[in-house]
DNA sequence: TTGTGTTTTATTGCCTCC
DNA sequence: GGAGGCAATAAAACACAA
């Protein structure tokens, strides 16, 4: 990369400009041109090398900015020295060089950083000011990807709750459904005793759940029962007379009563799922089977101890 | 051409490390 | 205490629509 030397008014003007580039404010002027072996000098030199090269490939940028004086004798060249000094842009060969080399590693050792002034033609403090602002811009993007890959992780596990709270509703739904649907088989049997008990009247009504147990606690039993079933299954395994869940608890109490009409017998009503439900509800006050409600499932454990559900036995 | 938004270069002040 | 890094910021350069 470094190379020729220059010596035409032309180079010369480039490298008077380049020694009073925006560093040059902290840096004597003097000494640039007493030192003509300081690094920023010999950078300077190679810099010349470096426009070649890129005026070379055809880019329409100028190594620096162009120094529109030079030709305009020694007033132009004074009153250079005395602007205010003006921001100069890297050329796209400049940066690229710097790219690379901050992909390689974006610290900058003091060696390294005097070898890129010299190879680029800049102030040492140039390119420690460019991997400076180039790290923030670095650090910044990083964050920007950050950002998106935890929106991305968020999405997903959002959605994945999303589908989880609508398979909750779903279920309970299901339960609140079935519930319904064993209470009103529970209150069809109830009226039928109470005919079968002008017949029988000094016989012990053979119920299956819990002789003596009141209204509210068979609410319990049933409510326990679908509880405790796996909840995907209870629909198909309360009506399915050969589930081996009727051989105990509940069913096989049921069954033991030898009503072949029982709360469990499928296919008994004519109604359909809507009229059902409404008829349940019409017939039975709201405490007597209370809904699932959303803190049911919150701590199966806890709720069902609550109610003793679990020290049931049949 | 001009107004405006964005990018790039450079400065400043503070902090940490040796 | 000096060197170097970083955040915040200024300001020039640039891009682009109206």
């Amino acid at each position: 990369m470094a190379g020729g030397t220059g010596g035409s008014n032309s180079n010369l003007s480039v490298l008077l400009q380049s020694q009073r580039g925006p560093c040059a404010a902290s840096q004597p002027l003097e000494s640039f041109f007493l030192s003509g072996s300081s690094p920023s000098f010999l950078g300077s030199r190679s810099m010349m090398s470096f426009e070649d090269v890129h005026q070379a490939n055809g880019s329409t940028r100028p190594f620096f900015r162009s120094f529109d004086h030079e030709d305009n004798g020694d007033d132009d060249l004074d009153e250079y020295f005395h602007q205010p000094e003006k921001k100069r842009r890297l050329t796209v060969d400049q940066v690229q060089f710097l790219e690379r080399s901050f992909e390689v590693e974006n610290k900058l050792e003091p060696e390294r950083k005097i070898q890129l002034a010299k190879d680029l033609g800049l102030q040492p403090r140039q390119v420690a000011i460019w991997f400076q602002n180039r790290r923030a811009r670095w650090k910044t993007k990083q964050l920007e990807k950050d950002y998106d890959v935890l929106q991305s992780s968020y999405n997903s596990l959002k959605a994945g709750y999303d589908d989880l709270l609508k398979e909750k509703e779903k279920l309970k739904a299901e339960v609140n459904l079935l519930t319904d649907k064993l209470l009103l088989k529970e209150k069809e049997k109830g009226s039928s005793e109470l005919s079968d008990k002008d017949a029988f009247s000094q016989e012990p009504p053979k119920r299956a759940i819990a002789d003596s147990a009141s209204e509210g606690e068979v609410s319990k039993i049933s409510t326990a029962a679908c509880k405790q079933e796996d909840i995907s299954s209870a629909k198909s395994d309360i009506f399915d007379s050969d589930s081996p869940h009727y051989a105990d608890g509940v069913h096989s109490s049921l069954l033991e009563a030898g009503d072949s009409s029982y709360v469990f017998e499928p296919d008994q009503s004519d109604l359909s799922q809507d009229e059902e439900d409404n008829f349940s509800k019409s017939l039975l006050p709201p405490y007597v089977f209370p809904k699932l409600e959303d803190d049911d499932y919150s701590d199966p454990s806890a709720n069902f101890e609550d109610h003793a559900f679990w020290s049931w036995s049949y």
